[in-house]
DNA sequence: ATGACAGGATTTTCCTGA
């Protein structure tokens, strides 16, 4: 089965190349940040269309995630649990049963964090804690779980354009990095790093100064998977030709191939 | 030449993002 990530920004904008690329990678779940719009402007009908159902987080204006899957999953939590205060849409996991037991899915849109010294930073670093302690409770289950979205922290200077001039940035900063290396100490895989272990390679862009054509990247969307989802991790890959394509998000789809069929 | 973005909304300007 196939599962990928993708920081859209604004699905109602880039409704066309969602159903596109669905239609090109057939992603069994595909799981979506930064839809920027509320439940009811999500494009269903589109995505149905397609072949696919979704769950949908909303929020107006910004944030807001979804999960859009071939089969109807259970959802399990609309918020990430910790914080009953923070109210900006930024999780939601969801359970299929596949032919190697359940599988728990997960879309985070992490927070940027930036600029740092102001509250945007702590709030970043309490809800990776929020993260690490659910990421904990699903190690119990022993189930494949694939934690995935943009994470707003480029792991290592190998995926950062320029180190030096970003190690100030919230998202290089060490603070980040440890908190999700404690993450991935817990014992979860970086799927792209553990396959592509002396690759540079990115996901996102920005829309200014020409980083796109000079290739200006960070590598920031991943996905994390639980000791039993590595086992059987085939294939992982950043389709970044998608950053190339008319109206382009500036993340493209980051998907792992997993050695399970989902049931139904 | 060292420039230069995009989306949403309390929209024709400002806030946010990375």
């Amino acid at each position: 089965m196939k599962i990928a990530t993708w920081n859209i920004n604004s699905v109602r904008r880039r409704t066309g190349n969602l159903t596109d690329w669905l239609k090109r990678a057939q992603p069994d779940v595909l799981l979506l940040q930064e839809i920027k719009c509320q439940d009811d402007q999500f494009p269903r009908l589109e995505v149905e269309a397609a072949g696919y159902c979704c769950a949908v987080v909303g929020q107006k204006s910004w944030n807001g995630v979804a999960l859009v899957s071939r089969t109807q999953p259970e959802v399990i939590n609309r918020a990430l649990p910790g914080d009953d205060g923070d109210v900006q849409a930024r999780y939601v996991e969801a359970r299929f049963a596949t032919s190697a037991g359940p599988l728990h899915v997960a879309s985070i849109y992490l927070p940027n964090g930036n600029p740092v010294g102001t509250e945007k930073f702590p709030y970043k670093l309490a809800f990776m804690r929020r993260l690490h302690q659910r990421a904990h409770e699903l190690l119990d289950s022993e189930a494949l779980v694939v934690l995935a979205g943009d994470y707003n922290v480029c792991p290592t200077d190998k995926d950062v354009y320029d180190p030096i001039a970003w190690a100030n940035d919230a998202l290089c900063r060490p603070e980040s990095r440890q908190a999700l290396r404690a993450i991935l100490n817990l014992g979860y895989t970086d799927a792209f790093r553990a396959l592509h272990p002396g690759v540079q390679a990115y996901s996102f862009w920005d829309y200014q100064a020409g980083a796109w054509p000079k290739n200006n990247g960070l590598r920031i969307d991943h996905l994390l998977l639980s000791p039993q989802a590595t086992d059987r991790l085939k294939a992982c890959g950043i389709d970044r030709a998608e950053r190339g394509r008319p109206e382009p998000s500036d993340h493209v789809p980051v998907w792992v191939e997993l050695d399970a069929a989902v049931a139904g």
